[in-house]
DNA sequence: GAAGATGTATAACGCCGTTATGTCACGATG
DNA sequence: CATCGTGACATAACGGCGTTATACATCTTC
């Protein structure tokens, strides 16, 4: 067993090869040539391992979501529902910026070699986003926001959230007419959806 | 002047027909190959008269984000502000579930022929959305918002608006367990940003 | 009519994803 | 221990891509 322990272990560098190409070069930069060439093996591991680039990309969403599930995962829970919300706000927000590319695949926005969302990622999604539910939900049992539908609400901050995020990557807050994106507008929003569910 | 007055009509008739593939098959459809055949010319035309696909491809959006400006500004103007607010709204999701594919481009960091957003499309994504900051200026002079700054409310509609339709688009609320995401998502945020802003 | 400019088609270059083919190391089987 | 089958591997090829070089046809201008 020389080349053979290789096996298992060029999997996950083929995942994390593609990820570092994307955060490095952007979606353009990724291709099996490149991939092969960083990982010290021919384009055929792609295939053999994956079946394809975009279930190689595929892969690699999936690992954006853990990383993004993970982030979420270390807002700490203190005694008060709302600045958890607004912490997983600021949490999600983060990862995107330090991740564009990856983030920008894993929504769909960028059609990288043909992939598509599939149920499997848009699952991993949603249950990446139930942290924010369980959050919401939180605070509604402690009485601070009124009886409802956690999962309804928890969907109006994500959409809110991400939606601002989207934008501030695309380029539209870069403006000087707006020179604090955040506190601006960021805030303001997300304050503005809470205030509306206070029992 | 034969096919000497083509010349003018090729730049538009390559402009829709990038347009058309983008809409029926989606960014992977869209090649300089497929589009000479489209309309009967040689990859060349793509060059000549755009300088390269990314040139094109800037050109489709800018007429995505007219086609956008368009949709909006057809939204009548009632003595409702917020009512005309609403229906802006409307009038966004709806041409966004219209063009998904333009749309992604419109807004995604997508990764079209090596396309990126530049400042010119961003100039045009921002007038369009002056519509939406006129709107709100209305609904401030009207009394019916107390006094702010129109452009950064007009930000928080669009955020979530952008937000919600961009998770729609993906496919996260097509879920089984979000049947009216319009009426449990999009409609309560909205309300509840028009809410945190009246006089 | 000659000269230059402009749009075009053809063909080629170097990429790309993907696939077919042959090879070689390994685990299982006798 | 010998054999076989399996699976990962490298190589090479195919078709398609964006792009560019080149030559040709046409229009404009003098």
């Amino acid at each position: 067993m020389r080349s053979r322990t290789a096996g298992p272990e060029i999997k996950q560098r083929l995942i994390e090869a593609a990820a570092q190409l994307l955060a490095d070069e952007g979606p353009a930069g990724l291709s099996t040539r490149r991939l092969a060439a960083e990982v010290g093996a021919s384009t055929m591991a792609v295939y053999t391992h994956f079946g394809g680039l975009p279930e190689l990309v595929r892969a690699v969403v999936r690992e954006g979501f853990s990383r993004l599930a993970d982030h979420l995962a270390a807002v700490p829970e203190t005694d008060d529902p709302l600045l958890d919300l607004a912490a997983l706000g600021k949490a999600y927000r983060a990862n995107a910026l330090d991740n564009p590319h990856l983030y920008a695949v894993m929504f769909g926005s960028a059609s990288l070699g043909g992939y598509r969302l599939h149920d499997e990622e848009l699952d991993e999604g949603r249950d990446t986003y139930e942290v924010l539910v369980a959050a919401t939900q939180r605070t509604i049992d402690a009485g601070i926001f009124r009886p409802g539908d956690a999962n309804a609400i928890a969907a109006q901050l994500w959409s809110a959230t991400h939606g601002f995020v989207m934008l501030e990557l695309a380029g539209y807050f870069a403006s000087e007419r707006e020179p604090d994106a955040v506190g601006d507008v960021l805030d303001p929003m997300h304050a503005a959806i809470v205030t509306a569910l206070l029992a």
